[in-house]
RNA sequence: GGCCCGUUGGUCAAGAGGUUAAGACACCGCCCUUUCACGGCGGUAACAUGGGUUCGAAUCCCGUACGGGUCA
């Protein structure tokens, strides 16, 4: 086992609970601690309010350790924002808070605090690290239900060699309990939800302001081609989307497809949207170097998504082609695919098609 | 002009004498959720109009208005 550099960890603190508490947690296992809260976001949004920092700023000071707010705003805008943006205008439908992650928190913040003198970096995600090996394996939280693996697929073995997580073992009540019982300010807010730079979740608006452009109109169609109305702007609808679309017709219609090339959005059935393999790439694995050929697998194509049997083929230093036994419901490209063993998360990659 | 058909919530659309007048889309609220979505629960909201027939009419009959078709 490789030795620790010192003993120093800065807690990613977002001004919630759950960072507050692994604030605390690190505390308590004896880390030496320093909180830092990243200012990604200047416009009046839910994210990095002012608040936030004084919530987070409240439980530092009560923990007594050192507290520093970090400018990240330019790193945020342009891996993140800018990223989300140009997905949504080809079509896609990105998860802004995998980048995030990726970029800021496990990127940009490890370097900073590396700088700082602090080796690792703790925040409040559910899920655990493992080491076996030599390799360090990210595993789903024991509280299935809040399990976050899905979002942080990304991380590298130095990242991972870096990171605690210390809630890990713990469910959002026996977090919620313990920043109860040591008072911390925010013990009841609300958790965090929607995507955190978007104002009152819209995340349409959001971009035609963002980007200063606006996007026109065009058709819906069914699958045959046949003109079923008309969209308000492509980048207002996502793969599986049924609510919204403005139309009214004797069955409820899903997005299938999104044509950014004609500016046509495919509108079809519920069925219409089940696929049975998919292909993804810029993908990152952790439990191996690469994969054997035909991998069993337990695979989540969103958040949210329950996990399916799968088998997983690597076909390249950077795809995967994924083959369910089970068809999947709207498989959405721009979307990440997690693969899992069991407990252990294999790796991800992002969807570029569903068959 | 004659004849025929249609007119149900914001939209589409069931209903064929006794229904709490379906359902879908939209909208609103809640739940779920560190993405976008899906999903679950709940809510607002309609029988074009006047007069009959009937114990009882969205459903049957007559007139009016509007829309569509057809005939010279």
């Amino acid at each position: 086992m490789e030795k620790t550099a010192n003993n120093k960890a800065l807690i990613a603190m977002s001004g919630g609970v759950d960072s507050s508490v692994a604030a605390y947690l690190m505390q308590r296992q004896g880390w030496d601690c320093g909180g830092v809260t990243l200012k990604l976001f200047g416009g009046g949004s839910s994210c990095c309010s002012l608040e936030d920092i004084e919530d987070a700023r409240s439980v530092a000071c009560a923990l007594e350790m050192p507290f520093y707010v970090f400018n990240f705003q330019d790193e945020f805008e342009e891996r993140v924002i800018w990223k989300f943006v140009r997905a949504y205008e080809t079509g896609l439908t990105p998860n802004p808070c995998i980048d995030c992650n990726r970029y800021l928190k496990f990127g940009k913040l490890m370097e900073r605090a590396r700088e700082l003198g602090y080796d690792r970096v703790a925040t409040g995600h559910y899920a655990r690290i493992e080491e076996q090996n030599g390799r360090r394996l990210l595993l789903r939280a024991a509280d299935n239900h809040k399990d976050q693996t899905y979002v942080l697929y990304s991380m590298t073995q130095e990242q991972l060699a870096h990171t605690v997580f210390p809630l890990g073992e713990l469910n959002k009540s026996q977090v919620r309990g313990i920043a109860e019982e040591l008072g911390f300010i925010n013990a009841k807010k609300r958790d965090s939800q929607d995507i955190c730079f978007v104002r009152d979740s819209d995340f349409g608006a959001f971009i035609e302001e963002y980007s200063r452009k606006t996007y026109p109109p065009g058709d819906f169609v069914g699958k045959n081609g046949a003109l079923l109305g008309k969209h308000r702007g492509i980048v207002r609808y996502t793969v599986g989307q049924r609510k919204g679309l403005g139309l009214a017709l004797p069955k409820p219609m899903y997005v299938c497809e999104k044509r950014a090339d004609t500016n046509t959005v495919v509108l079809g059935e519920s069925d219409d949207l089940m696929c049975g393999a998919l292909d993804a790439e810029d993908i990152n694995l952790i439990a191996a170097d690469s994969l054997p050929c035909q991998t069993r697998v337990t695979a989540k194509i969103r958040y949210g998504a329950k996990e399916a049997a799968a088998t997983v083929e690597q076909t390249g230093k950077d795809s995967l082609h994924v083959v369910f036994d089970e068809p999947q419901r709207a498989a959405a490209p721009g979307q990440a695919v997690v693969l899992y063993d069991g407990e252990y998360v294999i790796g991800g990659g992002t969807i570029i098609r569903g068959y």
